[in-house]
RNA sequence: CGGGGCGUAGCGCAGCCUGGUAGCGCAUCUGGUUUGGGACCAGAGGGUCGCAAGUUCGAAUCUUGCCGCCCCGACCA
């Protein structure tokens, strides 16, 4: 992508209403607009990282034999009344009425109608276990929307439902997610550590929040310091087996959220150095909820006896324009984000330090071309910007590489490499940098 | 929803207390000099001062109402 035809509006001062850091490099990087509270606009910059976020998401989903679908984001009163929490939700539900006066809402969640899609086409207990997710936006008329896209009103959600036939094989499907989720927030470079949450009504011990460790998180968390260190399952992880002891490893230590938070436990389960009182990020959550929707809501299905029986559900839902935010707040510092490679809207920047030198834009166009036909996503600096402006922006936007050719450099065969995260500088020959930055791409996005 | 604060040019702000018809920095545009870490000189454009009503000869400024946004608390991906 050439910089010029691109639309990417940098602020060089820090708008006064952004408070946490994400909030501010994605306003200042030309990632998102404010269009109401708790309401933004992706442009394009933005969008490119919500895209690849979406889609690691995704991967991991269909890896743990999720299936994908899309519901509407309009959904009917009517719907809402049969499971009871029309009345129940309260004004965080955004209601609307259409032309005919007929009650409908802006889904804030939809286990209602994923029920009802359930219960449509499903009709055995040979058909179960099934998983269904979508990626979506969410509305949620939030009391106070904060920290730009962290809690916004309208995000992206990813939410998967799983119905089983009985207990013992929704803890498969939770245990599947559970895993998901894992490999998920790390192959984003996000450390994330499960800790149990509150199961509302249902009780048992099936619910984890997972939590991004970030000074700027809104809940406070208290965690044994192994978790951190936990090695996630691998890519080549079965899906199929038991994956109870992976479940087991990660919640043999102590973690959990304020509301969850015993400190008498805490203090004797683990060592004083080990413990770890911070705040963090929710990303994602998990749950198991039995029979709240199937019961009232009647998805059934015929059991071996011929008899009707409850499905079991659970549902697990991923912030993931969220997300965004959690990992600027992880990778970030004075003069913009570090995107790490996996999420980096581009994989390299390409500087031309002298547009209109025709030596200058012979090797810029040549090396993007190079580096384009390697498969790695590279945003061209063609701006007739002067030097210290593109280096402070390609800084600010946070690609993973810049690359910088200029007249000096060019004298000796030479372009700039700089490395964003560890801030190093070195030169490398112009006919061999577009190979040696493709292979550290490539080594970057291969994944464990 | 309770408490606090803010709406003046694209962004950041001053002016308001003590009414007299709007200013600064950055950005933008033109010309020139520049060009390896946010340049310099000269010139130019851009604002119904959130909206409405009221007080007044006169309102960005005072009064009232409304709208919007931010921050602190209880809820959530």
């Amino acid at each position: 992508m050439r910089l010029s035809r691109f639309y990417l509006p940098v602020l060089k001062e820090t708008p006064a209403d952004a408070q946490i850091a994400s909030h501010r490099l994605m306003l200042r990087a030309g990632m998102i607009r404010q269009e109401g509270a708790g309401i933004y606009a992706w442009l394009p910059l933005g969008f490119r990282v919500l895209k690849k976020i979406e889609q690691i998401v995704r991967e991991e989903q269909d890896r743990a034999h999720a299936v994908e679908m899309l519901m509407p984001t309009i959904q009917s009163a009517d719907l809402w009344r049969e499971s009871g929490r029309y009345d129940a939700y309260g004004k965080e539900m955004l209601r609307i009425t259409d032309r005919a006066d007929r009650e409908m809402l802006y889904g804030p969640t939809n286990e209602e109608m994923i029920t009802e899609i359930f219960r449509a086409g499903v009709r055995s207990y040979k058909d179960l276990p099934k998983m269904l997710y979508h990626i979506q936006w969410k509305f949620r008329d939030e009391i106070r929307p904060r920290f730009g896209i962290m809690r916004g009103r309208e995000f992206l959600m990813k939410d998967c439902y799983s119905f089983d036939v009985d207990e013992e094989s929704a803890r498969n499907s939770y245990n599947k997610m559970f895993v998901a989720y894992l490999r998920t927030f790390a192959r984003m470079g996000l450390k994330s550590i499960p800790m149990r949450a509150d199961t509302g009504p249902i009780g048992g011990d099936l619910s984890h929040e997972f939590i991004v460790l970030a000074d700027t998180g809104e809940s406070a968390v208290f965690c044994d310091k192994g978790l951190v260190d936990m090695d996630v399952p691998a890519k080549t992880t079965d899906f199929d087996s038991d994956l109870q002891p992976v479940i087991d490893q990660f919640t043999s230590l102590y973690a959990a959220t304020d509301e969850m938070h015993d400190e008498k436990e805490f203090e004797t389960k683990v060592a004083s150095e080990n413990r770890i009182s911070a705040r963090g990020i929710e990303v994602g959550h998990i749950f198991f909820f039995g029979e709240k929707y199937s019961a009232p809501m009647k998805a059934v299905v015929a059991g071996p006896d011929g008899g009707d029986i409850n499905v079991q559900m659970g549902s697990y839902g991923v912030g993931v324009s969220r997300l965004l935010g959690a990992i600027i707040e992880a990778y970030h510092d004075e003069a913009g984000c570090k995107w790490p490679m996996p999420v980096a809207p581009f994989h390299v920047g390409l500087v031309n330090l002298r547009v209109g030198d025709e030596a200058c834009d012979a090797a810029c166009a040549k090396l993007y071309a190079e580096l384009e036909a390697a498969g790695v996503d590279v945003l061209y600096d063609d701006t007739p910007a002067r030097p210290g402006e593109k280096f402070a922006r390609m800084d600010l936007i946070g690609l993973p590489y810049q690359i910088t050719i200029g007249p000096r450099g060019l004298g000796a065969g030479e372009a700039e490499v700089k490395d964003r995260h560890t801030g190093e500088k070195s030169n490398a020959s112009l006919d061999d940098v577009a190979g040696e930055i493709a292979a550290k791409v490539k080594a970057a996005l291969d994944y464990a």
